[in-house]
RNA sequence: GGGCCUGUAGCUUAGCUGGCAGAGCGACGGACUCUUAAUCCGUAGGCCAGGGGUUCAAAUCCCUUCAGGCCCGCCA
């Protein structure tokens, strides 16, 4: 073990071989291997060190501030070059610093903006003077009371009389112009993303703003928010490999939701008339720009209400969003100008397609069509083996990434949609929808399957295909069936995907930019080569 | 799962037709009382993602592992 007691500690050569032994500053132990993986600043640790020997509390317990920033920059917004008499108090994290000798600027921000600090040893005596000069870094966060006035250069300054720190970094701020770029530290750091890149705040604020106007639609239009459980022992909702925990003392198997649906209806068959969830879903599937995980959906129920009102709903809370976020019924993304002005186009499948694929389901034999797949190349097609089975195939395979302006596709075959209640009128249809926007499915909504002798007939199919190996048919949840078997009214369901909606109303094509914390492998620092043969 | 690309100092990066690993910012020391990516002088900081190979010589060429990005397939 290698001791540093001498003072001051931080300056103690850290040898840079790659053997694991110990640093020990002022009582502190770190291991190297600590030191690699805290990225501390052995620099800044010796300043905390010897503020705290000047007697300075280093993370003192609160602070009143009398403005944020933004309140700073409207009240003073015409503040002139002499100071403003009304004094201020405000706090943030220390961006740069520029020592010019005697005076320092410096740009301090906190989550409402930035703002410019001008400081002098005139004012604050040699002593206070010297405490900033000496110890307070870009990264740390401090609160400081001054005056309001604007530099030569026309810049609104916090003239300072005096500061405290608030908390000291012991971390390396990235870069002060180019910022934080690299994506994975972006992803695995978000902290220090949010913290250096305002566009990425932006979009997070986006984010929430858009989940809290989800919610007050919502609420104000009289649906009741409930949650309904993510560790469920049958899992069920959607046709979706699901993730598999333990509960140690049931001594049980539980799955992660894969949906909140089931239970959502319930809610209904228990009496509830409009209800909701903003709910994490999990799903066991691969990763890449339009999946995550784990993701966020709202899902909406409602008593005496059939598809073509879920759709109204989902055309109303959408369109609503975008006015509300962008101001306006048109967004672009990717380059690409997407109109929400209502009506938004609605088509079935088999118009769909008619259109993008010139094929008309009428017209073909079930051997014509599985020729046609073939001709085409289909991806799955050797699996179907219904109508029902190449509509759906065609319909992804030609029309999906054409429908870009939002289009809701109705009337799906019964083959997939096992919760969706059959077509009022349309033989081996359901009355199921889907909302597409720049070729990515949005929503999922259909007039709720209530019949308990259909519902329960469809889950035993599609348990029959879970036992024949297809990963993502769903379990049989026979308390589900009996609920229905008690008497749910007719019922309109929707689920809308939070994240791509987020994707839209930010422009960005990456999910992983819209999650705060995507899901990222985990290094293994630690682990030896495998493969190196000595 | 398949294809393409990326990984060099804390951050942003140059070097990639093999020949001493360079810069800016940041850090540290110094000068500077209206700067704003401040400026100026100086110092430290790199097993070039890991491992293996080819070579007199590898950041550079080859193989491989890891991590990430983009596209495709499956899913929302």
């Amino acid at each position: 073990m290698l001791h540093c007691d001498a003072f001051p500690a931080w300056r103690c050569a850290l040898p840079g071989s790659g053997s694991m032994f110990e640093v020990v500053i002022d009582g502190d132990v770190y291991r190297m291997s600590d030191i690699d993986r805290l990225n501390f600043d052995t620099s800044k640790i010796g300043k905390v060190r010897e503020l705290a020997g000047r007697g300075v509390t280093v993370y003192p317990y609160r602070f009143d501030r009398t403005h944020t920033i933004e309140e700073i920059r409207e009240r003073f917004a015409h503040a002139g070059h002499e100071k403003c008499e009304e004094s201020v108090t405000t706090a943030g994290r220390i961006y740069i610093v520029r020592h010019h000798g005697k005076t320092i600027f410096a740009d301090m921000g906190d989550c409402s903006g930035r703002i410019q600090l001008y400081l002098r040893q005139n004012d604050l005596g040699p002593e206070r003077f010297d405490l900033f000069r000496q110890y307070i870094d870009s990264g740390d966060i401090i609160g400081v009371e001054g005056h309001v006035f604007r530099t030569k250069k026309g810049e609104l300054t916090v003239w300072v009389d005096d500061f405290t720190l608030l908390s000291k970094s012991v971390c390396p701020m990235p870069e002060k112009f180019h910022g934080l770029k690299d994506v994975e530290t972006r992803y695995r750091q978000r902290y220090l993303d949010l913290m250096v890149n305002e566009e990425s705040r932006e979009t997070f604020l986006t984010r929430s703003r858009i989940i809290s106007c989800i919610r007050s639609f919502l609420l104000e239009r009289g649906y009741l928010e409930f949650e309904t459980p993510t560790l469920q022992p049958i899992y069920g909702g959607a046709n979706a490999r699901p993730f598999t925990t333990y509960h140690n003392f049931l001594e049980q198997k539980l799955y992660l939701r894969i949906a909140p649906e089931l239970y959502l209806k319930r809610l209904i068959v228990g009496g509830f008339e409009k209800v909701f969830e903003i709910s994490k879903n999990f799903r066991n599937e691969d990763i890449d720009t339009n999946h995550n995980p784990e993701f966020s959906m709202v899902e909406i129920y409602e008593v005496y209400r059939d598809y073509s009102d879920m759709m109204d709903l989902t055309e109303d809370l959408i369109s609503c969003l975008v006015a509300e976020i962008q101001n306006t019924c048109e967004i672009v993304f990717e380059s690409t100008m997407l109109n929400f002005e209502r009506p938004w186009r609605r088509m079935s499948m088999e118009d769909a397609v008619r259109e993008y694929a010139g094929i008309d389901m009428q017209e073909h034999s079930l051997d014509g069509l599985a020729e046609i797949a073939r001709q085409h190349a289909v991806e799955g097609c050797e699996h179907a083996s219904t109508r029902g089975e190449y509509l759906a195939l065609f319909f992804e395979h030609f029309a999906e990434k054409n429908l870009i302006q939002p289009t809701f596709v109705y009337d799906f075959p019964i083959e997939n949609s096992p919760l969706a209640k059959k077509h009022r009128e349309k033989e081996g249809f359901t009355e199921r929808f889907e909302l597409f926007i720049y070729g990515m499915e949005m929503a999922n909504g259909f007039s709720e399957l209530n019949d308990p002798l259909d519902q329960k007939a469809r889950l035993e199919l599609q348990d029959r295909k879970r036992r024949a190996g297809d990963v993502e048919a769903q379990m049989i949840d026979y308390d589900f069936i009996n609920a229905l078997g008690y008497g749910m009214p007719p019922t309109g369901g929707v689920g809308i995907g939070i994240d791509r909606l987020v994707m839209l109303l930010t422009n960005h094509s990456s999910i992983k930019e819209v999650i705060l914390f995507p899901q990222m492998k985990v290094a293994a620092p630690d682990d030896p080569p495998k493969h190196t043969e000595r």
